[in-house]
DNA sequence: GGCTCCCGCCACAGC
DNA sequence: GCTGTGGCGGGAGCC
């Protein structure tokens, strides 16, 4: 749900009706130990009698009832007798009775069997309880050397179920690690050893991925859509509902869906599986507080990636089935308990966790091999962490040709013109990073600033072989040492997958995640928990409007931050790798380009997020070293071009200044990507804005993002819709309002980094030699040897003086999270500000964001067709969750 | 009448 | 073609 209940929210504890529930109160902690079910299929008379003794009672079932009509037969009895029992011992009387009645009544074989249909309620034949037994017949923990191989076929055939329903339990336990599978019909037993594990990181891929704020997103928007029905009659709300659940963050998500049914269905068949639900499911428990989760809004998220508006009805339907299922395996687990969500409009079925709410923190390295991967399970097969991530977000593209929306298609389109005409310039075989509008405009800058650039290191390029450090930043340009950090930044975000506001999910572990570009990180950090929010103040330079961060929210910027391929296509990609290719020729060919844009600078500028989004991709495969000097370069770059563009971009910022914080002139620029060089001034709660804002477009970007960093072929596909997305309002995209443009401008919206988990590796620190090598090769003033800082986390943590800080001051920020912190700034004239990171991982903080979007009059623009201004003020509702059990 | 969720058809994948 | 998996949704049980 939107995993916040407000405060409001009432958790209402009804009995359970499963005795199996009731049961795994009291046993918690015993795994094995047999359910005791309450009495089931107790005729009334009897249950007034057995309810002292038996505990709470279960409804009586149909079987039950009927014979109480009946007269008092053996039979009667027998059930009677049986359902006092424990479902174990139920069922064993059940059969007993089932032959004795057979034998005895050789002649009525039918009434043998109806006696069994009778006596074997449809509550006997709960998965739960199913799972309830399958569990007892293993040790939580089992003892490794033992052989806990588990057979499909003997448990199928010693439960008495069909296998069918022993492979739903199978793969609910795999999710969570319990069992693996070993070959076909053969498993794996874990118990419980590496529950705690899987949870942590699926507690963590939901964080990152932003789920608790997706929750709160779309459980606002149920309620938006329940006041608009009140106006509305029949299909025109429920088509309402659909569309605006199509159009709204959830969107996002639609949007990718669909159109292609066979394709999605072709591909999608795995990532539906029970498996990915089940992780998705656990993790939107994980992340929202309090951990209640109602099945309704479980189902939207499951559905929204790939749901599509005609089938919306039908695939809710199977979702919440499925979701059920999954539902009694977790409550045979204890992980979970059935409660009742009462909002204004009625009570809702929804569960609560109960499972262990304290979670070792999981190691990057244990993400990425550890619990999940040591399984051999399918999803294991990747590391941990991405399988989540893909799974969780079985992002469009990666799945089956990510069947696109409509609107999708549109915007491809209209990018792949501008990649046409962005492409026609000669490209070299370096990838291309930046894919959004921005593109073009960044294109432009780096052209102009690789000029500028290569003047500046010729003249200083031997003193900085000497002296890799700062100087040469500063000789660049003052903003250069804001560079400096972004390494840093960078590499955080790379490892996060974009996601809107850094939902990508955390996957590689951080030695092997490549440093992302400055601007990358910059984006990144602002809303990834984890990227290091310690980026503060170089990210806050280059990153400009947090906005921009942002954008991840959009299936594009999902798709962008992946793979380096996506970024091929689009021209902000072009633009980023670029610099990182280093050819001088680079430089000639971007020129060019961003010449011919020059022109379209103004009008067609992409949003600032594109940007950052765009930057954000190159990380993985490009060395460590590439990447920061690719993002001095962008800086200095930047710089240049902001300079340069001031006079041009003027008049859109006149837009923007009425948003911004209140600058120095000096900062003034009126490019808003720019910003990234000015000292951040005063932290204003506006700069916060564009982080909620982008928020409903994170819902879209769950579907992409994972793709991107773990596909490269489709994050290409994705990069070209991102890049759609910003230029064309449909796709949820924006147009560049003055709103959104502020964030970015605001460095120290990105500083707070959300994610909980610390960002691994990632240092802020001065330009380190690296950059400056990188910068020097790019510019092919030195030979393309890599930087002296082998590994990305070696020259991240470089000290680095800042000279190129410029006076005014750049602001870094500490970030309150765990990341790093900049030890590299000294010597400088260093502010520090604590910046707490709002946006966050907690749930609270989720709503805030959301909370801050809604009320941002730039927030859903698009999105929000109607009542738009009225539904960002959402208050929240109380819910009542009540405990089904009781 | 709505909520739950069992049941088994049938598609898909691997052999 | 067979077997193993498992997605899917009809529809019955339950409230």
């Amino acid at each position: 749900m939107s995993s916040t209940l407000s405060e409001g929210q009432k958790l209402i504890s009804k009995p359970l009706r499963s005795p199996f529930k009731e049961r795994s109160a009291k046993d918690k902690g015993h795994v094995f130990v047999e359910p005791q079910t309450p009495l089931k299929n107790t005729s009334k008379a009897s249950e007034a009698a057995l309810l002292e003794n038996m505990g709470p009672l279960t409804t009586p079932t149909k079987g039950l009832e009927a014979p109480s009509s009946e007269p008092w037969t053996p039979t009667s009895n027998l059930k009677m007798l049986i359902s006092a029992a424990s479902p174990e011992i139920r069922n064993r009387e059940k059969e007993r009775a089932i032959n004795s009645s057979e034998s005895e009544n050789s002649q009525e074989p039918e009434q043998g069997e109806e006696v069994e249909k009778l006596q074997i309620s449809r509550k006997d034949k709960s998965l739960g309880l199913l799972c309830y037994k399958f569990l007892a017949r293993y040790p939580n923990y089992p003892n490794p050397a033992v052989n806990n191989d588990i057979s499909l076929d003997d448990v199928a055939g010693e439960l008495k179920v069909e296998r069918r329903r022993i492979y739903d339990i199978m793969n609910v336990l795999e999710s969570l690690n319990m069992v693996s599978r070993l070959a076909k019909n053969r498993y794996t037993w874990h118990g419980r050893v590496k529950l705690a594990q899987t949870l942590a990181m699926l507690k963590r891929a939901g964080k990152e991925n932003c789920y608790g704020q997706l929750m709160q997103q779309i459980r606002q928007r149920s309620l938006e859509r329940e006041d608009r029905e009140f106006d509305l009659d029949g299909e025109e709300k429920e088509n309402e509902e659909m569309s605006s659940f199509e159009t709204d963050g959830d969107s996002g998500q639609a949007e990718l869906s669909g159109a292609d049914p066979k394709a999605a269905s072709a591909n999608s068949r795995k990532d539906k599986s029970l498996r990915v639900m089940s992780q998705k499911f656990v993790m939107l428990f994980l992340v929202s507080s309090p951990p209640v989760v109602s099945l309704e809004i479980a189902a939207k998220i499951l559905i929204g990636e790939d749901h599509v508006v005609d089938q919306d009805k039908n695939k809710f339907k199977t979702k919440i089935r499925r979701l059920y299922d999954i539902a009694n395996v977790l409550s045979s687990l204890e992980l979970i308990k059935k409660v009742h969500v009462t909002e204004d409009r009625g009570r809702k079925p929804a569960f609560k966790w109960t499972g262990p709410d304290d979670l070792p923190s999981p190691k990057s390295e244990d993400l990425g091999t550890s619990t999940l991967s040591s399984a051999s399970q399918p999803l294991e097969s990747r590391s941990s962490v991405e399988n989540c991530a893909k799974n969780l977000f079985s992002s469009p593209e990666t799945k089956r040709g990510f069947t696109r929306h409509n609107s999708l298609v549109k915007l491809v389109k209209s990018i792949q013109d501008d990649r046409r005409k962005i492409n026609s310039a000669p490209s070299s075989p370096v990838k291309m990073t930046g894919d959004s509008a921005n593109g073009n405009f960044y294109t432009n800058k780096m052209a102009h600033l690789a000029a500028i650039c290569k003047k500046h290191l010729d003249e200083q390029s031997t003193v900085h072989r000497i002296q890799p450090n700062n100087e040469v930043s500063l000789a660049l340009s003052g903003r250069t040492s804001q560079v400096s950090e972004l390494p840093d930044s960078t590499s955080a975000s790379n490892h996060q997958s974009h996601g809107p506001s850094g939902m990508q999910i955390p996957v590689l572990p951080a030695a092997l995640r490549p440093q992302p570009t400055s601007l990358a990180v910059r984006s990144m950090t602002f809303e990834s928990p984890g990227s290091a929010n310690t980026k503060t103040s170089s990210s806050n330079q280059t990153n400009q409007p947090s906005s921009d961060s942002k954008e991840p929210t959009s299936p594009s910027t999902l798709k962008r931050g992946c793979g380096e391929k996506s970024l091929a296509g689009s021209p902000s990609k072009l633009q980023r790798t670029e610099p990182k290719s280093v050819s001088p020729k680079l430089c000639e060919i971007l020129q060019a380009r961003l010449k011919a844009r020059r022109g379209d600078f103004a009008s067609t500028r992409p949003s600032p997020r594109a940007l950052h989004l765009e930057f954000s991709k190159p990380s993985e495969n490009q060395p460590p070293s590439l990447i920061t000097g690719t993002a001095s370069l962008e800086q200095s770059l930047e710089t240049f071009l902001e300079k340069e563009e001031k006079v041009q971009t003027s008049d859109n910022e006149v837009r923007l200044k009425p948003v911004r914080p209140p600058q120095s002139p000096a900062q003034k620029p009126s490019v808003p990507f720019q910003d990234v060089v000015r000292p951040s001034g005063p932290i204003h709660t506006e700069t916060l804005i564009p982080a909620g804002y982008l928020i409903p477009i994170s819902q879209q970007s769950f579907v992409n993002f994972i793709d991107p960093q773990y596909s490269t072929g489709e994050s290409s596909k994705a990069s070209t819709q991102t890049y759609n997305i910003y230029h064309t309002p449909t796709a949820g995209s924006r147009p560049p309002l003055p709103q959104e443009i502020t964030p970015t401008r605001l460095p120290l919206n990105r500083i707070p980094c959300i994610s909980p988990f610390p960002s691994q590796g990632r240092h802020i620190h001065g330009p380190s030699p690296a950059i400056l090598n990188f910068t020097l090769q790019n510019l092919g003033l030195i030979p393309g040897s890599t930087t002296p800082n082998s590994t990305p986390e070696q020259a991240s943590t470089l000290p680095s003086p800042h000279s190129g800080l410029p006076p005014q001051g750049m602001i870094f920020v500490k970030p309150i999270s765990p990341a790093r912190t900049l030890h590299s700034i000294h010597g400088q004239h260093v502010t520090l500000i604590s910046i707490p990171q709002p946006l966050v991982d907690t749930p609270k903080g989720g709503q805030h964001l959301q909370q801050s979007f809604f009320h941002t009059p730039v927030s859903f623009p698009t999105v929000t067709s109607s009542a738009a201004p009225r539904n960002i003020y959402i208050p929240q509702r109380k819910l009542d969750v009540s405990p089904e059990d009781s």
